[in-house]
DNA sequence: ATTTGATATGTTATACTATATCAATCGAAA
DNA sequence: TTTCGATTGATATAGTATAACATATCAAAT
């Protein structure tokens, strides 16, 4: 087996995982909080995972890195990458996921598949004005939005019309 | 201490409660599944409360009418509750909020004040559409939209300016 | 009336998710 | 170098949710 000979320590040698990696190292540089090694490799697995992941199914990769790890190692490295955008938390699942759009300033549109849980997104903004708009008509001061749709992905579609059934 | 003479065992009296609580039953009149009294019960506890609770919190409530009550007997009926589009989970929140629109065809936008979970519904179609047709566009199969502001609702906003500060 | 099948509840145990707490370490600024 | 904040290590515990299996209920069909 080849090892591939670029700097990433065993994550993903994706160009985009790279590339998702790189922005938020340059997003990082000026900031006080600082995107550490341990929080680097959580945005790392997710990435290169694509959907959404348990935190302790993070747990697991990161026990597997070699050293111990334990549930507040992969909360804590959460907590902040979701604080800073990075990373969304999908309630209904108690699961995590990566953004892989730019660092998005508007809330991001998650589309999750019941069957393979992996996750598409979209920038909405129209959407995201909309509510605000439905807010502030009712006197509520919007910090976060939420929006996600649970549902079959194209893939899993296509999967069902052809051959397999599982 | 006056009691309320009215025939619902120790639940709210306040007439939107009852009315609700009223739909349901009727809702429920000619379809197989049932709107059974530990159900209702739930349910009634949750429009009383008028916010979010989580399942235990729910289930002190089961536990104080009198007899024995399991995690599974609140988890059971909530499940059934949200089948039918009575309750709403709040994911972020791991808690449950029972609608109070009447039985929402379209998916209802929720504020979920940080300050005293309290939680507003709004209708918003449009919305609903609009995330709709996203979503087809990227040939996604929607089943379920979560549409959640977390934010500051108009009471707690007013708390603030005049005298409270806790 | 009884069997059957679907629905619902009772109960125990356990799995999974998340946070609190306190000690130790590290790094930059005073 | 001291001090302060930020980060990590480690243990314990709190909180959320489901599995599994037994029991009960009720209505429809025989």
């Amino acid at each position: 087996m080849q090892i591939n000979p670029s700097s990433n320590r065993c994550g993903s040698s994706d160009p985009k995982v790279i590339a998702c990696l790189k922005q938020a190292e340059v997003f990082f540089q000026d900031k006080p909080k600082k995107l550490t090694p341990a929080r680097r490799r959580v945005l790392e697995i997710l990435l290169a995972h694509g959907g959404v992941l348990s935190a302790y199914q993070i747990l697991d990769r990161l026990k597997s890195d070699g050293k111990a790890a334990h549930p507040a190692d992969a909360y804590r490295a959460l907590d902040f990458l979701i604080e800073y955008k990075f990373v969304h938390k999908v309630g209904h699942l108690s699961a995590f996921v990566a953004y892989t759009r730019p660092h998005a300033t508007h809330t991001t549109f998650f589309m999750i598949c019941r069957k393979c849980d992996n996750v598409a997104e979209a920038a909405s903004p129209d959407t995201n004005d909309m509510l605000e708009k439905v807010a502030s008509e009712a006197g509520f001061l919007v910090k976060q939005q939420v929006l996600e749709a649970f549902g079959i992905c194209t893939d899993c579609q296509d999967d069902a019309g052809t051959s397999a059934n599982t």
